[in-house]
DNA sequence: CTCAGTGTTCAGTG
DNA sequence: TCACTGAACACTGA
């Protein structure tokens, strides 16, 4: 479920893991559409024998700092997670229920490191991609996103300013990831929720009061979720995210309200219309 | 068998 | 040209 928490999580793990080790082997899949073409010796030679500096993410982006370029730029898309051996990890909640063995099933690329630890990265339905970029800031695709939904969040002025220039429903903005990146679809769903926006509105029409409001709750679902480490067990019991999945159209949430499932943006908007406004 | 899906891209529209 | 929309992408699993 690689929204931005995810992404934060297995960044935590592969650095956990592999900053200051050197990639003694890699196991690299014959995959065009996940390594754009690239072929296999290609990344297996820029990441054998390198040693991994530090682990960076902006966005759903993150990637590995190495001891000499390129660097591995990776993006799980909807399905794509890191893994390692026996302890669960970052899993996807599309997984629920199967168990992760190792090497995990869909498995893209997988790296050993100098003191014998693995990780794994895969991706079953190659939505993800998995790059060579000799400066990822620099270049596409991060030179096109926006602001870091979590470490760049722009002050209340500033948001209300960039929000009340655009005439998209907000929840469309939200996802929109040359705006704020990193927020993908639960997560402008909770945020417009708990800000009480109703997804429809368009941006330019938010009043200071509610730019603020949803900037706040941007800041604290983010700080929520990857301060459990995207655990959604441990999210709040108010939150809407608990009640989003099965489209029941008795689902109340937890201050009683009925919930309403429509496309907007383009995705599948759950929201209390008689909360949201 | 059908269809939704946590993401991004790109062609088409106004 | 710009902002925006919706289909397409690729595949699994319900």
């Amino acid at each position: 479920m690689p929204e931005l928490p995810e992404v934060e999580a297995a960044r935590r793990v592969t650095a956990a893991l592999a900053v200051g080790r050197r990639i003694v082997d890699v196991w690299c899949a014959e995959d065009p559409i996940v390594f754009e073409g690239v072929p296999r010796r290609r990344i297996v030679a820029a990441l054998r024998g390198r040693r991994v500096r530090a682990v960076r993410r902006h966005g759903k982006h993150f990637w590995l700092e190495l001891d000499s370029r390129p660097w591995l730029l990776v993006h799980f898309g909807m399905t794509g997670g890191v893994h390692v051996p026996q302890r669960p990890s970052v899993r996807l909640k599309s997984s629920r229920g199967a168990p992760s063995g190792w090497p995990p099933r869909f498995l893209k690329l997988k790296l050993t490191f100098d003191d014998g630890g693995e990780l794994a990265i895969a991706d079953g339905r190659r939505l993800g991609r998995i790059r060579l970029r000799h400066d990822p800031r620099q270049e596409p695709p991060l030179t096109g996103l926006g602001f870091d939904a979590f470490h760049e969040l722009p002050p209340p002025a500033r948001f209300h300013a960039l929000l009340t220039v655009r005439g998209a429903p907000i929840k469309a903005l939200l996802l929109d990831q040359s705006f704020a990146a990193g927020v993908g679809n639960w997560i402008a769903d909770e945020v417009l929720y708990q800000a009480r926006i109703a997804p429809n509105r368009r941006a330019r029409t938010l009043t200071h009061q509610e730019s603020a409001r949803l900037r706040s709750r941007i800041r604290s679902v983010l700080a929520t979720a990857v301060r459990t480490r995207a655990d959604s067990d441990r999210f709040p019991r108010s939150w809407l995210f608990h009640h989003r999945w099965d489209h029941d159209p008795l689902a109340r949430t937890s201050s009683g309200a009925s919930l309403r499932w429509e496309t907007i943006g383009g995705r599948t908007t759950a929201w209390a219309p008689s909360l949201q406004r």
